[in-house]
DNA sequence: CACCGTAGTACCTTTCGGAAACTAATAAGC
DNA sequence: GCTTATTAGTTTCCGAAAGGTACTACGGTG
């Protein structure tokens, strides 16, 4: 576990700065399209499933908890059958989708920028 | 290898669109810390790694060359004595800060709406 | 020739991630 | 009453990838 205590200012470059574990849950794959997914309202398990295509559900059950856990969504259970659980943002996490959703549209808005990443992969 | 087919338009949550590598690619905690920490110039090896808290070189070397492949840095060596090597921004890698200097401005901004992280740490 | 700085690599351990099978709770159908 | 279906995961297994530490290569300097 490493130390999280970083006094003076906030520093994402600090390894020892909060900042730098909430920038490590952000800027990922699954949390940034498991947000994105969510903006519109609340979706269940099986539609996020559905949603990212390719994730599998102990990934995105990992996911989906790491960001409870940080207050970004809400994961609520309704006991009805079967069973069914509904994901929402927080505050917080609606307001972090903002810089998200702009890396999103960044990378389709410049893909065709970007090497064939079948030749990229060739490469390595 | 994963397929990297997608016809019809670009989708993120699409596994099989070369957007999803990309994303993979720039939603990373080192490819956002490096491409910022190439913002306001070119940096040799040793600076990146003294300024990326916490990086081994192993890890630095392979983000940096994901990010050369991909056509976001270029890396230019000087064979003076003692070698020499200069990492800096294409025009697209300077184009990637924005979004992600962004999300990393956000981070900090916000990061005091966080729960404190040794106690989500601890709940684990 | 030992030593320095720079930019990595080699080796090894640990963790992550994916696929598939399995669980729990309950209800509907036969 | 037994089987099947649904939803939301968990478990297990295993290969891939990440990560840390120590070492190498290179050429000059003292």
């Amino acid at each position: 576990m490493p130390t999280t205590s970083c006094d003076r200012q906030h520093d994402v470059y600090d390894a020892s700065c909060p900042c730098r574990q909430v920038l490590d849950l952000l800027a990922n794959k699954w949390s940034a399209l498991a947000l994105g997914a969510l903006e519109d309202g609340p979706r269940r398990f099986g539609a996020l499933r559905d949603r990212l295509d390719g994730v599998s559900p102990k990934v995105l059950t990992a996911t989906l908890r790491k960001l409870e856990d940080q207050g970004l969504i809400d994961r609520t259970v309704f006991p009805s059958v079967p069973l069914h659980v509904e994901y929402s943002l927080t505050p917080l996490g609606a307001d972090a989708c903002a810089p998200l959703a702009a890396l999103r549209q960044w990378v389709v808005a410049n893909i065709d920028r970007f090497p064939d990443q079948a030749a990229v992969a060739r490469a390595s």
